[in-house]
RNA sequence: GGGCGAAUGGCGGAACUGGUAGACGCGCACGACUCAAAAUCGUGUUUCGCAAGAAGUGAGAGUUCGAUUCUCUCUUCGCCCA
């Protein structure tokens, strides 16, 4: 029998595809939109797994959705600006240019060999001037909105290789490449007021009904609203400080104060700059990371001034106030009060330093001998040990009552703190957008003149190995305007603005003068399906919600406030690890098997062991190189099985077993398409039964409503029911008419899933012109028959197949008939029958 | 520590608004074809039991005629934030 050659057929219809533009899209405004995207890849070199199913789900979708009419949108580009390219420049030698355009295509033929029904079209790269070129011009919009500013901020610095390390670059306090212990260093950088929107990004999150609520969530939590209050705190000193105001969330507990603590970075660190002691700490405090997860670790440390604060609740209480490694700057206002008995981090402070600790909550109103010695209480209860507030349900209504008093007697006010900080934006790296600025001879910045755009990144031979690259380049560095001499910035914007806008580019990807048009975004915006990784749901997903309010911000034009309508969270592909004797991980192509168990190819000898499924990664060598896989399944086999075996939202476990059975099954597809080409050339007389028709009517239903759900591995298995049903049922005499209008219908709800096969199928039958999703009729699936389950006391007793609609007195003269079931009938009365309607009787006896 | 989510055969996983638990696939077993093997096809496969039957969706309770599904408590695991 003819084997399905999935070489040529694949190839075949992906050149089709090339060549009418099938899926290049138009603005049609009298077609309705559907804007399908999937994140766009970083191009590292090869696709992997994670993006072989990224775009499979996405490419289902956006098949699914053109074959019901939409004119869809989906277009593909590359995220390739950032570190990757630089480093592997440094090491191969290379410019990053060249190895990342030599990645692009590489991967660019990966990903049509998928088979995906992309507009390539329409493709971007964000590296390209083409691209950036626009992106300085929103930088230059946005800061004459005043949504750009300079400040000094603490970076990670590494002092070997004189470079600014990124958070995840610093691996137990020291950086990746040199080893050397990082610093915290102060560095003028450039930022976005995000914070600026904190409240509009938290608000209209509730208007987003298609994200999952996990990431929603996550989103919340990180913008991290909080109220709390300003509390004033006089001062007692010989200096000339009045007061220190500190920011508090819980301002019920100030009766447990016992030490104010100050950032090294606060005002009134001015007061002690010539003493060598501050300065000495303050440099320690530097040796700890930025992050507050470094922060949070590291041991807390003071420095004790000689200032004493007030309580402002009671004048009685005067507590010593500390510079603290723990207080950051950009938190509040930089200064907070200690209350050591509810919150671990001050109990840990307080302790270190012999402090006071005073217990004002307790968590039973009558237990009033609670005291805190070691662990802080931080859960609800009853304010005690505090004066007038005492008896007050903590947390709300203490909260409330003591902010209350505060403001009434001017000694503080009610406040709303963020946890969101404004988006630092500066990169000390060569490969990514230039900053647009210029500094004058005073090193004041300024805007570049508009029509000195763009700021052409220049071509850089050789790499320096350690510092700014930008710095070195003199000649670029150096311009004279008007005979005045200037410098450009040297530093390249985070590669996470660039994919912060990208989704509307792809709407008017040719257009020279500005990112967009209006017309264009104004019928494809928002995008109706974005589907990514869920390691994206904060920063990626916020920042580009931040840059449609920064866009439509002062500009009514632009009325884009939420860029994605609806957001899928795909889940990871994993894959079985391995090791050998020594405990080196081993790849799964060094490995055979036999009776069962692993071997090490290259040493026949030495068993494997097999570790847990885990996500594909290099350095565990659980990776399944997708070309390959294609090379020897086919693409469809590829997209059969990467949706086959867990829904697309949960991780899915790569196997050798499973991609062979998808192969298997299209090739089981392809004899029953034999088989039903020798059906169709037989044309019986007459249609010797029903069901063909009526299975199809099912079967698309089932489809649809699969595909709107995301329901992929469902749909697999639908196939499998499809193919098991139609092998059979097709030999009982159809005639050509019937068969071919229903496996059309079924060819073309394959179609998204397969499209290759599919779409060859049709061809054969002469059916491939004018496809559209099939509907399905109401009437045909209406059974003539129903099962109805039989419980005895919520037992299930029996099944009885009988006419639709029968009543419940018919289906109990059928009961008694039915000895099996009958038998539990007899010496019990019946108590209570209920009936539902061609499903299910419960009797109760 | 806080938030969110999950737990169903040997394995991945089905089960629409409470109504036949285990669809579909993998694996395994047996059979057919074959000199033989591979491929292919067929049958079976939750557990205990020869059977009749009984038990069964992480554990325990509750609501209900009926709970994988709803409520509460607990355990374990995962993710995010600290």
């Amino acid at each position: 029998m003819e084997r399905y050659n999935f070489k040529t057929v694949e190839e075949k219809w992906q050149q089709y595809w090339g060549k009418e533009k099938t899926f290049s899209t138009k603005l049609d405004k009298n077609k309705k939109k559907f804007y399908c995207l999937e994140m766009f890849p970083y191009p590292s070199g090869k696709i992997h797994m994670g993006h072989v199913r990224n775009y499979t789900i996405g490419d289902v979708l956006a098949r699914y959705k053109a074959l019901q009419g939409y004119n869809v949108l989906h277009p593909m580009g590359w995220d390739s600006f950032g570190m990757p390219a630089e480093n592997a420049a440094r090491q191969n030698n290379l410019s990053p240019k060249d190895w990342t355009e030599s990645n692009i295509s590489n991967m660019k033929s990966q990903l049509k060999r998928l088979g995906l029904s992309i507009d390539w079209d329409r493709e971007i790269s964000t590296c390209s001037v083409e691209y950036y070129k626009h992106q300085q011009q929103f930088f230059l919009e946005l800061y004459d909105k005043g949504l750009v500013y300079r400040k000094e901020q603490d970076v990670n610095w590494d002092p070997v290789d004189q470079t600014v390390l990124a958070n995840e670059q610093v691996i137990d306090g020291k950086g990746w490449r040199s080893g050397a212990q990082v610093e915290r260093k102060k560095l003028n950088q450039w930022f976005f007021n995000i914070t600026k929107f904190s409240n509009e990004l938290l608000e209209s999150l509730n208007s987003l009904d298609q994200w999952p609520n996990k990431v929603k969530t996550m989103q919340k939590n990180w913008i991290g609203k909080s109220f709390g209050c300003e509390v004033k705190f006089p001062i007692s000193s010989s200096k000339d400080i009045k007061e220190i105001k500190c920011f508090t969330t819980r301002p019920d507990t100030l009766f447990g104060l016992s030490f104010l603590a100050l950032s090294v970075d606060h005002p009134l660190s001015k007061f002690y700059e010539n003493d060598q002691k501050f300065l000495e700490f303050k440099k320690k405090c530097s040796e700890t990371g930025t992050t507050e997860e470094s922060i949070a670790s590291a041991e807390k440390i003071g420095f004790k001034t000689d200032l004493t604060a007030i309580n402002p609740l009671d004048n009685n209480i005067k507590v010593p106030v500390y510079f603290a490694n723990f207080v950051l700057m950009d938190y509040g206002l930089g200064a907070v009060f200690g209350c050591p008995a509810h919150d671990q981090r001050d109990l840990d402070f307080a302790n270190k330093y012999k402090l006071d600790v005073k217990t004002v909550v307790t968590p039973k109103k009558n237990n009033l001998n609670f005291k805190v010695i070691d662990e802080a209480y931080t859960g609800s209860g009853y304010i005690f040990n505090s004066s007038f507030l005492n008896g007050l349900k903590c947390p709300d209504e203490s909260i409330i009552n003591t902010i209350e008093y505060l403001e009434k007697n001017n000694l503080g006010e009610k406040k709303i703190n963020f946890r969101l900080k404004d988006w630092g934006i500066s990169r000390q790296r060569y490969w990514g957008c230039p900053i647009p600025i210029i500094y004058d001879e005073s090193n004041n910045p300024q805007k570049i003149p508009f029509e000195m755009l763009p700021v052409k990144l220049p071509q850089i031979s050789k790499l320096q190995p350690s510092g700014n690259p930008l710095d070195n380049e003199v000649d670029w560095k150096n311009l004279t305007i008007d005979g005045k001499k200037y410098t450009r910035e040297t530093d390249t914007l985070d590669t996470f603005v660039d994919s912060s806008w990208y989704f509307l580019r792809f709407c008017s990807p040719t257009n020279n003068d500005y990112g967009f048009s209006y017309e264009d975004i104004k019928y494809w915006m928002p995008v109706d399906q974005y589907i990514g990784g869920v390691e994206h749901a904060i920063l990626h997903l916020l920042y580009s919600r931040f840059f449609m309010q920064a866009l439509s911000h002062k500009n009514e034009k632009f009325n884009i406030t939420e860029p994605f309508k609806g957001l899928f969270t795909q889940g990871m592909v994993c894959h079985e690890t391995y090791k050998d004797e020594n405990n080196h991980w081993v790849g799964p192509e060094e490995i055979f098997s036999k009776d069962g168990k692993k071997y090490l190819k290259a040493n026949t000898a030495q068993e494997i062991k097999v570790g847990p499924s885990e996500s594909m990664s290099k350095s565990k060598k659980n990776t399944i190189d997708p070309e390959n896989i294609i090379n020897s399944y086919g693409a469809d086999s590829v997209r059969l099985f990467i949706l086959s075996d867990s829904p697309p939202e949960k991780d899915v476990q790569w196997s050798e077993e499973g991609i062979v059975a998808s192969h298997k099954f299209i090739q089981k597809l392809w004899t029953l398409n034999l088989k039903i080409i020798e059906e169709i050339d037989k044309d019986h007389p007459k249609d010797e039964s029903g069901e063909f028709t009526k299975f199809t009517n099912k079967f698309i239903k089932k489809i649809s409503h699969n595909l709107e759900n995301f329901s992929y591995n469902i749909i697999v298995a639908n196939l499998h029911e499809m193919h098991s049903f139609l092998i059979k049922e097709i030999s009982k005499g159809y005639q050509r008419k019937t068969i071919l209008e229903n496996y059309k219908k079924i060819l073309i709800t394959m179609n998204p899933i397969l499209p290759h096969l599919s779409n060859e199928c049709l061809e054969i039958i002469k059916e491939y012109n004018g496809i559209i999703w099939p509907s399905y009729d109401e009437k045909q699936l209406e059974e003539s028959s129903s099962l109805i389950v039989i419980q005895i006391n919520g037992k299930k007793r029996g099944l009885i197949n009988t006419n639709i609609n029968v009543t419940e007195k018919e289906i109990m003269e059928l009961i008694y008939k039915d000895e099996k079931i009958s038998k539990y009938l007899i010496d019990n009365n019946i108590k209570k029958q209920i009936y539902i309607k061609n499903k299910l009787i419960n009797i109760i006896v």
